[in-house]
Parts: C-alpha cells; structure tokens; sequence
DNA sequence: CAGTAGTGTCAGTCTTTACTGACATTACCG
DNA sequence: CGGTAATGTCAGTAAAGACTGACACTACTG
C-alpha cells in the first residue's frame, strides 16, 4: 500500500509538460499583446524559448494550432528583431529554428531595436517640431499671440530634453553586459530611499 | 520699405501656434499607439500639457476634432493615471482639465501605473506557472518525459528569477526624485564602455 | 425644485490589425 | 534538371479595438 501510487488520477508526464508549456506561452502572449506586440510573436517566441531543441515551422503552427502563413510572417519578424535564428541541418531541406536561451540578451535585443525602430523616429521628429517652434517664437516674439507661442516653444523644449536624457538612459542600460547588470543592480539600490512601499513582495 | 513686412505670405501667429500644438500632439498620438495606450489618449495628454490653461471636455473636443463621449472616457482614464486632474472653479458648473507640468513627474507615473497594472499580474501569473513547474517536475522526476520537465522547469524559473530583477530596476527607477535622476544619470555613465556605436547623435 | 448645462455610459458602427489559406517561389533531392 | 517538400506572399476575411452619438444621469443655478 504505497500511498505515492494510490495519487487521485495523476496526470502523466507529458500532459504535465504540455501544460506547463502553455500556460508560459499564453502569459508571455498576453504581454506581448499589452505592450503593442503581436500576440503570435509572442507565443512563438515563448515556445522556441521553452523547446530543449530547435523546431521547424511546421512544429510550431501544429504546436500553437495557427496557420503556416502566421508562422512564417511571424518567424520573420522575430528573425528581424534578432531574437530567434534559423538552425540548418546538413541533409535536410527543413529549416530549424531556435530562440536565444539568455532572457538578458533576448531582452537586451528587443530595447535595442525598439530604440532604433521606435525611439529614435520619434526623437527626431521631435527635434524638427522643437526647431520649428524655435524660430516661430523668434519671428512672431513682437506680438500678442506671440508670447503664448513663447511659451508653448519652452514646453516643446523641455520635453524634448528630457526624452533626450530618457534616450540617453537606455543607451546606458543598452551598454551593460549581462556580467555588468547585476553590479549595476547593486549600485541603484543605493538610490533607493528608505521607504520601503514599493517593495516587490 | 521695411523688409521684414514685406516677407512672403508669413502666416499669422495664432496659425503658427496651432501648427506647434497639432504637430506635437501628433507625434504623441503615435507614440501611444505605439506602445500600446490608445491615440486618443495621447493626443489629449499633449493638448493639455501644451494649454497655458486649463481646459474643458467641450474645448478638447472641438480642438482635436473627437467626440465628447471619446473624450470623456479617455479623460478618465487619463485620471485614472494620474497624469492630468480637474480644475474646479467657483461658481460654474464646468469641470476643467490640465496636465502635470513636469515631464520627470508623469513619466514617472506612467512607469508606476504600468509597473502596477500590468508587470505585476503577469509576474504573479508567472510565479504561479513557475511552482506548478516545480512541483510538477518532483512527482515526476523518474520518467522519461520527466527530464524534459526538469529542463522546462529550470527555464521558467531562470526566466521568472530574471524577470523579478527587472522588476527591482524599475523599482530602483522610480524611488528616485526628480533631483536624483540626474545623479542617476551620472552614475549609469560610468557603466558605459569606450564604444561609441550606440551614441545618440 | 424645475430647468438645463455638463458629464457619463454603452450599443452599434467604423477602423485597424491580425490571421487564414490558396497560389507563387525557392532550393534541395535523386 | 524535373519533381516536390518547404517556405514565402498577399488578397480576402475575421477579430479586436476605437469612436460616435443617442440617451441617462448628475448637480448647479436661478
């Protein structure tokens, strides 16, 4: 009478995994989907990410029950963000794919070109607005509307300052190897106040 | 002969104003959008933080061309934020709306509310899967499929332990004052290496 | 305390985005 | 260098998300 074997109708092992691996993929789809990236990306990345080896297309649609022409579309991206890569094998006319195991160099990846992707077009545009602002306020600083397009150029600029610093912050954080962050943990501790309210648990 | 009167067809500053005003509003629509927070939102938020005054649903509606019902959701949102609050003025009826000045100060809370809404659900959904992968992995770590348990079981909590790090960054940003983020600043520098390919300009 | 300006709500509609699946293309195989 | 398995493309469709506007509610005002 071995109380371990008596268990309620204990799931095998391979249900287990696969319930294990879902409800990883699906969170990691719901993220994805709040922050403005497509729900299949996400899912497919999870799954690449959990998969001991790499998989083909094929495996993936069945996997994630989606049609071969989302997976394709979506590998692509994901190849162009960098953080899965193809895996050919000698003989074989199937192409493999694999995500990045590291979380800190997926993620690494991704702020990186969502910087360039995103950030950066913004900033620019930004800059032309703060600019055409400028010299409004220059040309009109005589008159009586004026002196609210005065005032309105100084938000402009300010703001544009700070998304400048913001920038300047990523690329900071951008510039730490996965070795440096931990260090870089520790020192922004320091910054952190007594108050404890904003503690995690 | 004064030449500055003669220069061509120069637009008033009251149009040069509200080219200011729409071509920063725009640029905030899309950059809402494209982080996952709806336009309408953003462009409200730009509207309010460029007015020199407080401003009213009516105002905002006709201003961004958007009805009244589309501003009274996303103001409450916007409310709900914490990044604009109500203006109550003696004897009228009408509620008016103006935005936090300070870039620093709503950034600040965007960052918070997001922290808040949504990292922590999905970290606590992930601690969840995580233990169900723990447990899952002791009943059966002497099966087969129990060894691919194991390793999914380790990549979830890798994953989980990283993304709890994060969480700690973000915290570590947002106890800082507005004072302390250029300090901050500072200090990240220093983590920055000799390479220069990341520079902004 | 009736009248009404101002605000809130939400069903229906419009707009945007994502997904499917049929067809086109590629590239390995024998 | 055909044959074909695998991948790529994209028009059409489905799903999700945002917006409008009619109606409901609220609270000030005279």
């Amino acid at each position: 009478m071995p109380p371990e074997a008596a268990m309620t109708a204990k799931k095998n092992s391979q249900d287990t995994l696969h319930e294990v691996e879902d409800r990883f993929i699906e969170n990691w789809g719901d993220i994805s989907a709040l922050w403005g990236v497509n729900r299949s990306m996400g899912r497919i990345h999870a799954l690449l990410f959990l998969a001991p080896d790499p998989l083909s297309m094929e495996e993936v649609a069945t996997r994630l029950q989606i049609s071969h022409g989302n997976v394709s579309t979506s590998v692509r991206d994901l190849l162009a963000w960098g953080v899965i890569k193809r895996v050919h094998q000698s003989g074989e006319r199937k192409i493999l794919y694999e995500a990045e195991q590291d979380p800190w160099t997926w993620f690494h990846t991704c702020i990186r070109e969502r910087r360039r992707r995103e950030v950066e077009p913004v900033r620019e545009n930004l800059h032309e607005v703060k600019d055409f602002a400028r010299q409004a306020a220059k040309e009109h600083k005589d008159s009586a509307e004026g002196r609210k397009l005065a005032i309105t150029q100084a938000k402009v600029e300010n703001f544009t300052k700070y998304v400048d610093e913001f920038a300047d912050l990523i690329d900071a954080f951008l510039s730490m190897g996965s070795g440096t962050i931990g260090k870089f943990f520790r020192l922004a501790a320091k910054f952190v106040p007594k108050r404890k309210d904003l503690a995690r648990k």
